[in-house]
DNA sequence: ACCCAGGGTCATA
DNA sequence: TATGACCATGGG
């Protein structure tokens, strides 16, 4: 069963997603940062903070005091912390001569200096890659892992980079379908019942692991 | 009263 | 290289 064809079935059953939930590509960076092990409902609230107290700008955050900056991400958790890492972000991004600079970079240029950065990790650095800078470069989650594990078609102990070459390798360069892919499968991953995996509560992950095994 | 979330870093062995 | 501690809020 080609990875591919679990694409098609879980956009068959959820459809198109529209990700990534922010508008401009600086929100995006600021909530890839923020939704580190941190459910998304928590980082909303800190971006509502921070676009409330119109601080969702990388000069205004370079300038606010940590405190100030603290209580806006308090919602999001880890927030001294993550704090640090948002204004350490910021610091760079200004360094490098913003968006328009960075864009001008190549792809696998970008990707290792976005991964130089204290505070970005793998799957932070490929949010950024794909939803803000739109590089063909799949993001693979603790999700992502877990389905396709449970599936039989990734070793579950693979590295973060050896399963990111499989997708990319099996699926060809494709931002749009990337961006589509990773999407569902968190779509998919919040509607199955964390306690109890066998329960069937759920009518959407039923009639996706139905379809799942069918096409077995 | 637990458990976990769209991770990452740093200190140990 | 491979674990473990740590970061911390909010929803289930």
């Amino acid at each position: 069963m080609p990875i591919k064809s679990i694409f098609n079935i879980l956009f068959k059953v959820y459809g198109k997603q529209n990700w990534w939930p922010g508008e401009t590509p600086f929100e995006i960076m600021v909530g890839a940062i923020l939704t580190q092990n941190t459910s998304w409902n928590n980082v909303e609230k800190a971006i509502d903070n921070l676009v409330f107290h119109d601080c969702l700008d990388a000069e205004k955050i370079i300038r606010i005091h940590e405190d100030q900056l603290a209580v806006l991400l308090k919602p999001s958790g880890y927030f001294n912390l993550k704090t640090k890492r948002i204004k350490n972000y910021c610091r760079w991004y200004l360094d490098q001569g913003g968006y328009h600079c960075l864009a001008a970079r190549d792809t696998g240029q970008l990707r290792i200096d976005l991964l130089s950065i204290n505070g970005i990790g793998p799957e932070t650095a490929d949010d950024i890659m794909l939803y803000a800078f739109e590089r063909p470069v799949f993001v693979i989650d603790a999700y992502t892992r877990r389905l396709f594990s449970r599936l039989g078609l990734v070793d579950g102990t693979a590295s973060y980079e050896q399963i990111r070459k499989l997708f990319e390798g099996k699926l060809g360069e494709d931002v749009a379908l990337y961006n589509e892919f990773h999407a569902l499968i968190v779509r998919h991953a919040k509607l199955v019942c964390k306690k109890q995996p066998e329960c069937h509560q759920c009518c959407l992950v039923k009639k996706c692991d139905y379809a799942i095994e069918n096409a077995k």
